[in-house]
Parts: C-alpha cells; structure tokens; sequence
DNA sequence: TGTACATCAGTGAACGCGCGTTCACTGATGTAC
DNA sequence: TGTACATCAGTGAACGCGCGTTCACTGATGTAC
C-alpha cells in the first residue's frame, strides 16, 4: 500500500495539478480502512481530514463516498496483480509457481487484511452475471488469470490431473479466500500450526500429482 | 431465523415479563442485519425502533450495541447447529452425510447471507488463541464438530484417506466458506453452473476415495 | 515590462439529520396490611 | 374486601456530536494585452 497522508495541513497543489489532490484522497481512504478495520464506518470528512483537506474539496473530484471506495478497489486490485506477478515471475516449475503464487497472496491478505475485505468482500462485487469471456476486463480478473495460468500450466506439464483450469483455479481461489478471510476472522479458532494447512489445500483443490 | 418484529407499536409487557423485550430485541437486530446488509451499519435507535420500542428502553436489556450484537451471534450460531444437524440426522452412508452437512451450511450462507457474515466476518471472532480442546466451548464449535465427525466417519468406513480429521474438517470448511462468501459477494464471477464445484471441493479436501 | 483579469484550488460557515446516552417521569399492576 | 404503596416496563425531552451537502467566498497564479 502506499504510504498514508497524515492529517498535518498540505500546501496547496500549484495550478494545473489539482488532480493530486485525487490521489491524497484514494490514499487516506485506504489508510483509513485499514486503521479503523473496516470500509462500512469511512466517512467522507474523515477521509478528507487524512488528506489533509477540508470535506468540500473531496466534491471536486468524487460525486460521493462509493466513488472513492471504487477508487480504493481498483487501485487495490492493482497492487494486488503486481504482487502476484512479482512472486511469481522466473520461477520455472509451474507447481512451485503455483505455490509462489498462492502464498503472496495469502501474504497480501495477511498484510493488508482490511484491504483484503474490502477487496473481496461486499466492495469488490459485480452486480451483474457474466461470463468466462467478458470477465476478462472487470477489476481482478488479472490476478485471477496469473492463477488459471498456473494451474493450467502445471497440467501441461503431466503435474496435475485438472481438465479445466478455470474451474479449478476457482476452487483454488475459494480455498484461499476461505483460508485467509477464517484466518484474519477467527483468532480464536486452533489453527494448526507453521500454515502446513494452505498447501495440503492448494495440492488437493487443484489437483496436483507429483 | 426468526420472524423479524415490525415497527408497529408493541403492547407492554406484564410484570415479571420485562425480559421478553430481550428477545424481540435481538430479532430486531438479525432483522436490520438481513434487511441492511451490514451489522456495521446498525444503530441501536434503529433496533428500538424496529422492535417497536423508544431507544432509552435498550439499556434495561442491554448496556451497548456490542453486547446485542454478541446475543445475535449466539442466537444465529444455534439456529446454525440446529440446521446442520437436521440435515445429517438419519443417514447412514457416512460420505452422504458429510455432502449433507456441507449443502446445508451452504444452504444457510445462501439463505442469511448477511447474517452468515456477521457469524464469519469479524463479528465471530475470538481475540485470544486457543487449543482445540478448549475449542469446544466456544460459540460456533457444536457446528464445527459436527463436520469433523462426518469426515471421521468417512476415514473409518474407508471411505477417505484422512489421517486428522479435525486437520481436514478445518480445510473443509474454509473451502466451504471460501466458496459461500465470494459466491454472495461477486456476484459478476463466471461461476461454473449447476453449483458443481462445492461437491468436488469437498471430496478433494476432506480426501474422499471411492 | 506592467497591469488587469480569468482561472483554479481550496476554505469556512451553515443547514438539517440521526446518532448514543442521560434524566426525570408516568402509569399499570401486583402486594402488604 | 379495600386501600395505600412499591415495583416495574417503558416514555419523552434533552444534550452534544459527527455526518453529508450547499453556498458564497478567498487568494494565489498563470495569461492576454
């Protein structure tokens, strides 16, 4: 995540750079939720407040509050895609690929688990049903695809038993969401120790051999 | 769930019944949860209301939002139990139990989505670690060891490779959490038809073999 | 080069609202004598 | 059996607060002449 503005006064962006100011403001959202635990209690002046600005001048660039948490998703969704990308890049076996994968993203929920809720939580939701194809443009669907290839590449290469990637990347994805979102939730729940748990689920979800 | 209690004015309780407002209390705020979509957004004005009450009247019940909110999980983790036991009594084939079980925890996350939140998003959560045998006292854990029995008595009648079925009852229900969140939540996903998935899920994580 | 002006980033006061919480109270009903 | 009283469930007004949104404004800075 970026570094979040504090509420100390800002000088004032010069001319023509106005728009700054729209960045300061993705940022203190995205501080503030992660401060105060939960996406549902922004409230538009705090926001402005952490961007070191006063409530008015948050209308010059978003029409309302869902503006700026769209803002946050996508801007998270990004950081998102460059993680995985970076976890996984020069690794060669795909099943270690996999794994690479599968933990910096467990990783990013870890690190980032009120950013992670709102990623994959309410926020992060589509209203309307599309298919395999479509969904190729929408917010995450990057980080997803890094996933499909994944598994697909392990079952070319004789890894895994998969036929169909997409549906067992899903399942993939389930299981890791699954994991992380209990994990952050349920401190109190005896996990069993040194996270042997995510791996076992990785291998079985998608189905790997060797 | 139960009946949720309308707005319209309630008659008084007799004396020595003062505690039945408890009760219509807590509806009110697993109705509110329902209708809103987010225990964050409850107001404890707004529970009064909805129970057909003035807001001052909460605190003979009550001392803050929290503690309803704790009676909700309670009430919502024993309607649970109840629904997955209703599901898995009377069978006998121990794999068809376990699918059983598993449907009817779907069925539930499908049919309260909200109130299957707050019993596995943050509001469900214990603070301090704990053991799996002090697990058994905690809120949640009559449904969690349901699930564990059923895939015991998978791997007793043969019927799965699991060598700790609390290991994989746990890995389980994240891959069936997993699925249950993000299926409500992202609703734009090409989810395979025909909800095939969660059965191959749970086959793979609880190392079903025949 | 100097000056008037337009533009632009952002302010500050004000509004009505719902909130949590407090307080003194009301009025029905059971109980003691 | 009648009556005074204690108890109890719940009310209604009031408080200070942070909220979203509006509005007219300020003052710095680039630009046209």
């Amino acid at each position: 995540m970026s570094a979040p503005t504090s509420t100390r006064s800002r000088t004032r962006n010069p001319r023509g750079e106005g728009s700054r100011l729209r960045e300061d403001i993705v940022d203190s959202a995205l501080a503030l939720i992660e401060e105060t635990g939960s996406a549902d209690a922004l409230s538009l002046r705090a926001i402005a407040r952490g961007a070191g600005v006063t409530a008015p001048s948050i209308y010059a660039h978003f029409a309302d509050l869902d503006e700026i948490i769209w803002a946050v998703v996508t801007q998270a969704f990004a950081e998102l895609s460059a993680a995985l990308r970076a976890a996984t890049e020069g690794i060669t076996d795909p099943v270690e690929q996999l794994h690479a994968g599968c933990h910096a993203y467990l990783a990013f929920a870890r690190e980032h688990p009120q950013c992670y809720a709102v990623l994959f939580g309410r926020h992060g939701a589509e209203v309307t049903s599309i298919s395999r194809d479509e969904f190729a443009g929408v917010s995450g669907a990057e980080s997803f695809g890094i996933l499909v290839d994944a598994v697909a590449k392990c079952a070319a290469a004789g890894r895994s038993d998969s036929t169909d990637a997409f549906a067992d990347a899903t399942a993939v994805w389930a299981g890791l969401h699954g994991y992380a979102s209990l994990r952050a939730n349920h401190l109190g729940f005896p996990w069993p120790e040194g996270d042997t748990l995510p791996d076992a689920m990785i291998d079985r979800l998608a189905r790997i051999t060797a």
